[in-house]
DNA sequence: TCTTGTTTCATCGGCAACCAAAATACAATA
DNA sequence: TATTGTATTTTGGTTGCCGATGAAACAAGA
């Protein structure tokens, strides 16, 4: 068959696959209807690719059903955008992201030693050296482990002690409401109105298996979006990388289904205070959402 | 000849470079005197390596004349330790930065465009990929470049912009005073007298071609010892991030001599303050120092 | 002319192998 | 016994190559 020239039987490649939320997102952000035609050299252009790749994941999708082709005519919706079922596509967190996550995740757990060479991980996670090396920079980069001089690796003495973590909590408490309270701080209306709809839809729906992944990239986007709307770099930057260390320390969330509740309250009641401009109490509100969740001991782990 | 089995003719590699002042420091700091003997398994221990490197550097040294070499008697200084001259070492800063630095610069001269290809880099400087590779991900550490989803690289539109050196400061300027007033800020007197001797020199010496360099890194010590400090890893890590992204963009001060001297006095006014461990005040200045640099405007470049 | 289909070219990342040198173990000597 | 000298093992940076795939040019059709 011809027509599927570069979408290889195996499935979609990484960056495909990091392509079809994406494109779901412009699809529902764009409001598109059923029967809308896709142009690919318009995807390229807003998602900074090439077609080659954006083919690609159409074809999935058409495969998937959500989308139907025709010869010569293209992609075209074959159901309105806010109906797609986002759970059929791979969430994709980043693979090398995953990686992080495990290998800090098998050091906390004393399956690691607290100095290991490449090649000891190499060999016990089978991954290409190159992967690796990007791996234990990103681990780096979050003071997690650190480069001996000469050979070998030496992890962090406290990745989960409970001094990290209130170091982490200080600084977010430095950096977060100064954002909020940032001359140069706009947030976008439509983004305060979508994450509130994140938050109710959180509070609304039963507690899951998944739901401790979901509500932890909820809360990252809810805290990375507020210091974005400051619009300085560096600060979103560092808020960015503090996300990162919390996203390999913590996944799952252990702290019982109360706190999510009074989390999310807290995060609405935020919300509500910026869509009236109301920013200082908003910073307020904040410090003390930060300082709520820094009182907090892990109950069920014994690290 | 068997004695020198480890050091190889084109002389000492990376490792053994950066060993060289480390040693040096050592040797300084222990206050050693001429005919001391240079333990090697004492050095490699504290400098966190193994022998090997350790004996290449002493090797080194020993052909410098800094030190005498006796058949299983090992290495014995030739000299009282701060009588030794630094100059003749390679001053080494860390290779990966050199890179950094040198293709933030092109950038900045306009010399590369504002896309690029691994490959085309490659071409241009030659080096091994995987080093080029660690430096993008340094550079995109900082956010002047910028992975593109696909292949290639995008460099930030604003390396020289105003706006980035605003937000720079912005961001220091909340970091760096919380840090000296941080319950947990504890300053070593040590650091504080030999810091101000630094800035005292600085200040006596003539102003030569290379003491922009040295002022600059004398800077960046103090204000990453200020932060150190404060003895939290997250804003350390920060603040070394923007040093290293400064330290690319400007390594040469262009605002004049009498700048200089300002900018000595007042660290030295702060370092005064912290002596008396007059923290609130020391704080205020830090902030007012902060602006004061902030406001300054590049006089000669023409970016 | 604009959009899709097809082809070509360049790029990138994985893989295997190589080699300098760092780590380590062992021998020799003060 | 403590320290240096020597040999061995292991590591990690480097190189070259190959295949998958993204980018870009070209062709064809609405």
């Amino acid at each position: 068959m011809k027509q599927e020239t570069h979408l290889r039987a195996n499935g979609p490649t990484r960056l495909q696959r990091d392509l079809l939320p994406r494109i779901i997102g412009l699809i529902r952000s764009d409001g598109l209807e059923r029967g809308a035609h896709l142009r690919e050299v318009a995807l390229a252009r807003r998602l900074q690719v090439s077609r080659t790749p954006v083919r690609a994941a159409l074809e999935f999708l058409a495969k998937r059903g959500v989308l139907d082709w025709r010869p010569r005519r293209g992609f075209v919706l074959s159901q309105p955008g806010d109906s797609i079922a986002a759970d059929g596509l791979p969430p994709a967190p980043a693979e090398i992201d995953q990686l992080c996550l495990k290998i800090a995740g098998d050091r906390m757990a004393g399956r690691l030693p607290i100095e290991v060479t490449q090649a000891e991980l190499l060999r016990r996670y089978a991954m290409p050296r190159p992967l690796l090396l990007r791996v234990l920079d990103k681990l780096a980069e979050v003071a997690l482990i650190e480069r001996k001089p000469g050979h070998g690796w030496l992890f962090s003495p406290a990745i989960d002690d409970a001094q990290a973590r209130m170091e982490s909590y200080e600084f977010r408490r430095l950096i977060e409401p100064a954002s909020v309270l940032a001359p140069s701080f706009k947030l976008d209306p439509l983004w305060i109105s979508e994450m509130r709809h994140r938050h109710e839809a959180m509070l609304a729906a039963p507690w899951r298996e998944t739901s401790s992944i979901e509500l932890f990239e909820m809360n990252a986007a809810f805290h990375e979006g507020l210091v974005a709307a400051a619009r300085n770099r560096f600060m979103l930057i560092a808020v960015q990388q503090q996300t990162r260390l919390r996203r390999f320390a913590n996944y799952n969330w252990t702290y019982g289904y109360e706190r999510v509740v009074a989390s999310c309250t807290e995060h609405l009641e935020i919300l509500d205070r910026l869509a009236h401009n109301d920013r200082e109490v908003a910073a307020a509100l904040l410090r003390r959402h930060l300082d709520n969740a820094s009182k907090l001991r892990r109950p069920t782990e014994p690290y």
